[in-house]
DNA sequence: CCTCGCGTTATCCAAATCGTTTAACAGTCT
DNA sequence: AGACTGTTAAACGATTTGGATAACGCGAGG
């Protein structure tokens, strides 16, 4: 009889020292299906990133398919309640949207690996990352960027901003972020910075965001008032 | 002995008719390499999908390494000529960034695959993206975008935008514009209008990029007018 | 102390699948 | 008829997966 995932019966956190192989596991198998996808990724390759036999995957996880739908569940919860939860509310448009900016790439920084497992999903379908997603909507979890886009919506009304369509403007601010990460090979090649020095491109970059959304957002009242005055 | 590449032997152009079976395989072969990526795709998807036998694979290209390497070296170079092409040039900012996001949108709509391939490439290292894109560059074959760059940093000279980081705006224009596609089972989450309507929303997409970063753009003359005029 | 259970490894196995090769077949052209 | 080309069916070897087995180390509990 083949114990069932071990995870169950710990619990109890007995006083043993396995080292977390569970969670070595889910890192390795993270990032060799990031890379390799669902179909190209190699159990053998998982058990060596995570220094371990390859029969103590089947022993963990029976199944390439449970393994693969274990890390995306798990990985997909974890990324996103850490992600809404680094991302401070503020209370004026323009301090939104600067933390969001600025949470939202520090955050994705440290956990690029899903991010790419994630667009690895859009790649062949979407299917598994729809569901996941779907799921975690429908179950009211906060999903990160809906808070900015409330506060966005407020400040339009208040006419704090220009009349424009929340909705692309935020996938933009998100394309804006998150695709030089997931392009990271190819905005190399024109951004030098990206590649001598990755922490101050993405400082760069933060800065450069929010500066040009909150131009691209500012309500044209000066001419306006120059109209007035004419 | 195995016959090689019959391309080679092809350009007297016979009366038979083989209904363009390397065209077919190329084809499939791009749309499948895009969704599973390298090592994931397997060469009988490929040929169900190009309608031929396994072998048939073999005769065209001697082995799957040849086969990716073939449609990437040939679609992406094909992919960049077109694209550069299909970019026409402006003489104002204005129209040279509307052109840009129209075409640039226009041309990855008609070359999804293409666009997901490059970007699985990137996922898994991108050292064949890499090395084909910096061949493309240094055969100063026209890079898309760099005219585009140009244009802003005539404009940018002549004070018609606001000083900006030009390579951050650039990278900006292009995550906005292609990020939606291969994001699209997430963006299709939050927008239904990409749902019901894609090429709808494509439109609305390109007027929302073309509006947003000219009103980030437009250098806040009126407030010196106003202050002028003060 | 011994024994038991659990995590772990080594090893092996059957079945499926993959990439590749070979031989043969059906046309067309000469 | 013979040669050549595009194509297919079948087969081969290697790899991958799922699964099983026995054994080892080691802490917990009797």
């Amino acid at each position: 009889m083949v114990p069932q995932a071990p995870a169950a019966t710990r619990p109890p956190d007995t006083e043993t020292r396995p080292p977390d192989t569970e969670q070595r596991i889910f890192d390795a198998a993270l990032t060799v299906f990031a890379r390799k996808g669902r179909d190209g990724a190699r159990l053998q390759e998982i058990a060596d990133h995570a220094g371990i036999n390859r029969a103590l995957l089947h022993y963990y996880f029976r199944t390439k398919e449970q393994l693969y739908e274990a890390v995306f569940e798990h990985g997909c919860r974890q990324f996103m309640a850490g992600l809404s939860q680094s991302l401070r509310a503020e209370e004026g448009v323009e301090d939104s949207l600067r933390a969001f900016v600025y949470g939202y790439i520090d955050y994705i920084y440290e956990h690029q690996d899903m991010a790419r497992l994630m667009l690895n999903e859009c790649l062949c379908g979407g299917g598994v990352l729809e569901r996941h997603l779907t799921a975690a909507i429908e179950a009211r979890e906060e999903v990160p960027g809906l808070l900015l886009e409330d506060r966005l919506r407020a400040a339009l009304g208040a006419g704090e901003i220009r009349e424009v369509d929340l909705r692309h403007t935020l996938l933009t601010i998100v394309s804006a972020c998150l695709f030089p990460f997931v392009a990271l090979p190819t905005v190399r090649l024109f951004h030098s910075r990206a590649v001598e020095d990755f922490d101050r491109f993405l400082e760069e970059r933060k800065a450069h965001i929010v500066d040009l959304l909150l131009a691209g957002l500012r309500p044209a009242e000066e001419v306006v008032r120059t109209e007035a005055l004419a």
